[in-house]
DNA sequence: AGCACA
């Protein structure tokens, strides 16, 4: 523990680097400032502002460590220091050989925003208020709003991301205008940015989600609560929408329902590609995504209304969502994209099971003996695709375990017996 | 005026 000075915060002569470390700069200094900066001495391939505590510091790096050296060089014989806005900055080479911008998708600009709107009456404000307030700044294609943890959200799109960026720079951080929402209501601030979809997927006009593209596009029954319910019309007639990305909502949740288990249970009519659970109203939902709508069918056919484990535990009201291309940033304990090998899994598994009795916790406590078929036996015929905490992640609930079995659990190269279950068999054509 | 942080 004692690395006191061997590397110490800086120095007076620092080891040349194509980054340069700027200080003392004005407040808000932008991108466009500092490739000004460094133009004269080079190709500028990437910036950081807006760094420190006092947001006061940047970064400029150099194509080549030579245009770096030209630019230290000269500011240190010349009798005009380097300048923003007049105030001069210091500068010296970065104690680091590049820049590493940890831009997530909602700093890259694209044509969609994520606009998160603030204040006790969130709720309250409109689709049509949001859209007269983003019309401003160009012609707004569809809105879709929705509640999360983060509390009130809309996605809206734009044609390009320029419209997008001018409506998120002027809003940003802004309160809708009073003057546009009903008297009793107190502030709504939006906080925007930008979001990783590029085309919302708008099934209907509702009062949560409206393509003003298509006028003609049905109007859903005033019933509609929530994304992707399965809606029924006047004569009965379905009128969900078909997609390869399935909402599950889980009824009934005694039982702790991981990220593993749905994959398991979604695995058995085909491949999962990404996986994102969420809390909802309360309830835990999940988005399943598969690569095609026809697998999404058989799947949502099989499974709905059937329970994870037996005695009407964790049953699963499947419908389709508005989705077709879940955009999982990180993949983690709630969201996975299992297209993407080798991605490292961040915060793994919580151990909070622990909390309730579990006795499949650690290593399965109950080996397998023939006549028995659980969770804890250990990964099954799908082994090498399952993460491979599976054996000792999931859990049954106590004292049904040996009984119970989830769909697609029942893989024949494991069980000769085959316990009664709470679902009928759909594993017939995986060879995984 | 002094090295980024999810």
């Amino acid at each position: 523990m004692a690395s006191v000075s061997s590397q110490p915060q800086f120095r007076y002569t620092q080891p040349p680097s194509k980054v340069l470390h700027l200080r003392n700069l004005p407040w808000e200094c932008t991108e466009e400032e500092l490739i000004e900066l460094g133009k004269p001495f080079g190709k500028v391939v990437n910036t950081k502002c807006n760094v420190g505590a006092n947001r006061n510091q940047a970064f400029i790096e150099f194509a080549d460590l030579n245009q770096a050296i030209a630019m230290i060089s000269y500011y240190a014989s010349s009798s005009e220091p380097a300048q923003v806005r007049g105030k001069t900055v210091y500068l010296q080479y970065s104690n680091r050989q590049e820049i590493v911008n940890n831009k997530t998708a909602a700093d890259v600009p694209g044509n969609v925003l994520l606009v998160t709107i603030e204040g006790a009456d969130a709720r309250l404000v409109s689709i049509d208020v949001l859209h007269l307030v983003f019309s401003a700044f160009g012609y707004v294609h569809k809105i879709t709003t929705f509640e999360k943890t983060a509390g009130f959200q809309a996605l809206v799109q734009f044609t390009d991301a320029e419209t997008a960026t001018s409506a998120k720079d002027a809003l940003d951080g802004r309160s809708i205008p009073s003057y546009l929402l009903p008297e009793h209501m107190g502030p709504c601030t939006l906080r925007i940015t930008y979001s990783g979809h590029s085309d919302l997927s708008v099934k209907f006009q509702s009062h949560r989600s409206r393509d003003y593209t298509n006028p003609y596009l049905p109007v859903a029954p005033s019933a509609v609560e929530g994304s992707g319910q399965a809606m029924v019309g006047l004569d009965g007639k379905r009128l969900e929408t078909e997609s390869n990305v399935l909402l599950a909502s889980i009824e009934n949740m005694q039982y702790a329902v991981t990220l593993d288990v749905l994959h398991m249970v979604f695995s058995a009519f085909g491949p999962v590609q990404k996986i994102a659970m969420f809390d909802k109203n309360g309830g835990l939902q999940a988005l399943i995504q598969y690569p095609d709508t026809q697998t999404a069918v058989v799947a949502k056919e099989a499974l709905e209304g059937h329970c994870i484990y037996d005695g009407g535990f964790c049953k699963l009201h499947i419908s389709y969502s508005r989705h077709t291309d879940l955009s999982i940033k990180v993949n983690n304990d709630r969201s996975r994209d299992y297209t993407i090998p080798n991605t490292p899994v961040v915060n793994a598994q919580p151990s909070i099971l622990g909390q309730q009795s579990v006795p499949m916790m650690g290593h399965p406590a109950q080996p397998y003996n023939g006549s028995q078929a659980g969770w804890g036996t250990g990964p099954p015929a799908v082994g090498q695709s399952m993460p491979m905490q599976m054996h000792n992640n999931i859990y049954m609930p106590p004292g049904t375990m040996p009984q119970q079995m989830a769909p697609g659990m029942q893989f024949p190269s494991h069980n000769t017996q085959q316990p009664t279950t709470t679902l009928p068999t759909y594993g017939s054509d995986r060879t995984q």
